[in-house]
DNA sequence: TTCCATGTTCCGCA
DNA sequence: TTGCGGAACATGGA
């Protein structure tokens, strides 16, 4: 569930299992998952060294190796981390296992094979490379910026909201979140939101993002005001009662509340 | 069997 | 120029 509170979930969970420990080995068992690195490289900048630092830019994850780079971890949709001990006789989905010394082993799962792993001098220009705006939970991101990067006025919010050249980190189902929690209608132009709608939204952004990531972005641990977790339940709106929406933005489903959140 | 799925990128079109 | 729809990627679940 890569957004930006699951990449963060990932972050830790790295930080809590993989730092500092000694790299025996890096096995790659699907290629699709590298981007310009090969296997070889990969394997030989990493062995015998150790993870030391990470940082987080909307949802991507960079990882700093002792004398050298770092790792570039992008997660697609289906992508995520898993560490395990134990001898695992067919990590089907673990794209690249990096093994440590003693038992722990990091596997970089990605079922559709949609994320990405890469080495990178400097995440700041690979960053820039990405043309990524401010991570949305950036603490120097103001209303001002946030405004002006939501873009002139014929853009749907929906859309500007995912765009991750704009503020990096929110994908479909976060946005539909934020907009549901800001009562905004996800198909409004950004041009048709008033002063007050973009603040709100503002707010609303950092206020559900964090909360997430507090509960480790685990729905069933999200709050029962919530719509996430109705995505695809048919369940009702958890304030009104009103049947869920959905409305198809492209290959994309906006999930929200036809009541709570009324075209402009 | 058919539809849907948390992301990104590319193409065509308005 | 901007932005959107749709496809593609690869695979599983409902």
């Amino acid at each position: 569930m890569p957004e930006l509170p699951d990449v963060e979930v990932f972050r830790r969970y790295l930080v809590s299992t993989s730092l500092r420990k000694k790299i025996r080995d890096v096995t790659v068992r699907h290629n699709k998952v590298l981007g310009n690195v090969s296997a070889r490289k990969l394997h030989d900048a990493l062995l015998g060294r150790s993870f030391v630092a990470t940082k987080r830019h909307g949802k991507h994850l960079f990882v700093r190796f002792e004398k050298g780079a770092w790792l570039a971890m992008h997660f697609g949709m289906t992508g995520y981390l898993r560490y395990f001990t134990d001898q695992d006789p067919e990590p089907k989905y673990d794209r690249v296992v990096f093994a440590f010394a003693g038992r722990g082993q990091l596997g970089y799962y990605s079922l559709r094979l949609l994320g990405r792993l890469d080495l990178v001098a400097d995440p700041e220009r690979e960053i820039a490379r990405l043309g990524l705006g401010p991570d949305a939970l950036d603490p120097a991101l103001d209303l001002a910026t946030f405004r002006a990067r939501l873009g002139g006025g014929r853009a749907i919010i929906k859309a500007a909201l995912m765009k991750q050249q704009a503020i990096a980190g929110m994908g479909n189902i976060y946005s539909d979140e934020i907009l549901f929690q800001a009562r905004i209608h996800p198909a409004t132009r950004v041009g048709d939101l008033g002063e007050a709608q973009i603040k709100t939204l503002f707010r609303v952004m950092q206020r559900v993002l964090r909360k997430a990531i507090e509960c480790e972005a685990e729905p069933a641990r999200l709050p029962k005001s919530w719509i996430l977790p109705r995505r695809s339940t048919r369940e009702p709106c958890p304030r009104c009662g009103t049947a869920l929406a959905r409305l198809r933005q492209g290959a994309r489903s906006a999930y929200f509340c036809p009541r709570c959140q009324p075209a402009s």
